[in-house]
Order: C-alpha cells, then structure tokens, then sequence
DNA sequence: ATCGCTTTTTGCCAAATGACAAATGATTTC
DNA sequence: GAAATCATTTGTCATTTGGCAAAAAGCGAT
C-alpha cells in the first residue's frame, strides 16, 4: 500500500505517526472482472484508490445502452464524491474493467482521518480537483473529432489500458459501436 | 454585485464586514461580443463572475477549427483554476458569446480576499470543486449519442443560451457543423 | 431604403458510422 | 480436447454527417 502514500505525499506532508494512521484505516480489496466496486441508486459508502488493474465508471442512456464515463486505472482514487460527501444515491455503476485490487476506506474511517489528521481535508480537496479537471481535460478534446482521432487519442490519455479492457468498453466510451471500432483498429494497423 | 453576494452565500457564511471586503476588492467591467477575457498562452491574472451576458471557452484543435469547450452564463464564476492558481499558461480562450457584463477580481485582490476572510479559501474550494462536476456532468451525456439528441440536451442544459450566441458556437460546443446543426434545428420545428 | 457584412439555410454528393446478422477467434469449463 | 461461452471481426446496406458552394435572411450604418 506503499504506492498510495506516495500518492498522498505528492498533494501534502504527513508524519510516520500520521502515514500509520491512514494504513490501519484501509482494507484491501480484490474485485473480479465485471464485480462493482458501487452501483447506481445506492449512496457510496467508500474511498477506493486502485493498486492494480482497471475499473470504469458507466451508466445506461435512455435507449439501455451502457456508456462508459471514464476508465480508473492504477494510482488514482476510486470515488463518486458527489453520493459519498452529500450521501445521496450514486447515478453511476463503477464497475470493475478487469481484475483489480484496491485499498478502500470506508466512509467511516475516511472521515475518522479527517478528524485526526490535521491538513487531511486540504489533500483530499487537492486529489479531488485534480482528478476532475483530469477528466473534463481528457474528455473535452475528443468532441468534434472523428472517430479514429478519437481512438488515437483515448491510446494516449490512457496508453495502458486498451489491451486490458473488452473493445466494447472502449466503444462505448468513444460513443462508437464496437463494429466500428474494430474497422478503426484494422485500419490502422 | 449582489448577485455575486447571495452567489457566494450558498457556500458558506460571510458576515457584513467581509462582504464588504468582497465587494471593495471587485471592479466591474464590461466586455463586447467577441472580446477576449482570458487567451490561451497567458496565465489567467483574473477571477470573474458573470453578471450577465454569456461567454465561452474554446480552443483550437490542430486542424485549426474553433472548439467550444462549455459556456458560461449569468451568476458564473469565470475563471482558469489550472492557470491561475499554478500561474501557467493558459490553453484556452475565454470569449465573450454575446454582450457580457463581468465582476472581476485582479489576483492580487482575490489572494487578499484568501487572506484576511476566515473560511474564503474554504468556500472557494467548494465553488470550485462544484463547477468542476457540473462540467463532468454536462459533458458526459453528449457523448455516445447522434447529433440531434446531442443538441436537445444540450438545450436542456443551458436552456438560456441557444437564442443568445451564433448558431456556430453550439455547433462547434455539439462537435458538428453548422450546417448539420441548422437542419436538425428545421427537423425539430 | 440600400449597401455591406455576418449569420443561417439549403442543395448536392461523398464519406463515415450505425444496425443487424453471421463468421471467426479466444477463453473457460467440464 | 470438445463444448459452451464470450469477444472480436467482417459483410451488407441504410442512415447520418461532412465538405463545399451558393442562396437567403438578418442586421447595423448611412
């Protein structure tokens, strides 16, 4: 669990007293391929930040088509803060990608480090804006793109991820059909 | 400016002394349709809250075609975060969409605001933080689907822009053309 | 009212993508 | 290793959207 202390020191410092403090407040977890970390109409009861593997963020349009928001892949933070701080029912599915592991807290830990440790709040709020403005920045440039430009550049923003995840989550998430996608990637080649 | 008052109100206390210090920290400008208020390559020197008008945030993409990133309308706050606070470059324009009557602070006096009002930063962060999901949010439903469903949404959204701005800035915020958004406006009707 | 300018609409054809179904390939299970 | 299941590719055709150019409409200044 080591990755995720460096990860928090990168946003502010904490003592050793303090680091133990955040380890004995999280649980591993291993989720299975298609295993929900959280579901949509329940309120998230936890922090997730992923060790390894891949988990996506999805939800169904109006037609029942499942569309994948974003990918989670290792060293980030797995959280739908909206339903976890305002204990509200979540609208989305975050849902396992691939076999994944992950350090959770649940929510009565997390706001137990937030009691004792002073400055936590201020970190969490720096990952958080972080992590938001990281999507609108991958999401924004794939608008007004055709879809090959935009496959070629969903491989950069996440350059991990393709040969881990089915095509159809990657489909979904550049709002093609996976037929087309699997055109895109033959032509490419 | 009281708008901006009652705006700043739904994030946290501020008794009448600190308003005041709000208010004697803002000036009041005026920008014409297609007046820049920030311009990718400078870092952003200024907080805005719009008063009323409309702007947008685009950028060019490397066929050089204008993309709207999202709008901004009335009891807004306008602003670069990643630019301002870390003092880079910005990578977007911020353009006025139509006439737009601005309340801007100068970073030197939005830092004052950080320091002499107790809980600013707080409210901040959170003003911040909400924006930030809500452009989450509005991006993530116009993706994954065809352009006339995209553009009833988008009506949804931002129900008091559509009459205000060129019909080219929707198109290029839909990611069509324009001539593509004008026949499916003529469907609609 | 007229001119000049910008914005929006329309026509035409080509290219991209979707819908659906079938075939192929990969992986798991027994 | 055969069967069953799941994932990916391919074929065919319909539909959507783009590219380009011209026409029409809107609007402000004189």
């Amino acid at each position: 669990m080591e990755e995720f202390i460096e990860y928090i020191l990168q946003f502010g410092n904490l003592n050793q007293q303090q680091i133990d403090l955040v380890l004995n407040n999280a649980i591993e977890i291993e989720l299975k391929k298609d295993e929900y970390f959280s579901e949509a109409g329940k309120v998230s009861q936890q922090v997730g930040f992923v060790l390894n593997g891949v988990l996506r963020v999805c939800y169904y349009n109006n037609k029942g088509e499942e569309i994948t928001k974003y990918f989670i892949d290792e060293n980030n933070l797995v959280v739908d803060f909206e339903s976890f701080e305002n204990e509200i029912p979540s609208t989305v599915y975050v849902q396992a990608a691939a076999d994944t592991k992950i350090m959770v807290f649940p929510r009565k830990n997390w706001k137990e480090l937030s009691n004792i440790i002073v400055g936590w709040d201020a970190i969490v709020h720096k990952i958080v804006s972080r992590a938001l403005m990281q999507k609108v920045e991958r999401r924004s440039p794939l608008i007004s793109e055709d879809a090959k430009t935009r496959y070629l550049k969903f491989l950069e923003i996440y350059p991990n991820i393709v040969n881990r995840v089915p095509l159809s989550f990657v489909a979904s998430y550049l709002g093609i059909t996976q037929s087309s996608l699997s055109r895109i990637r033959k032509n490419i080649q």
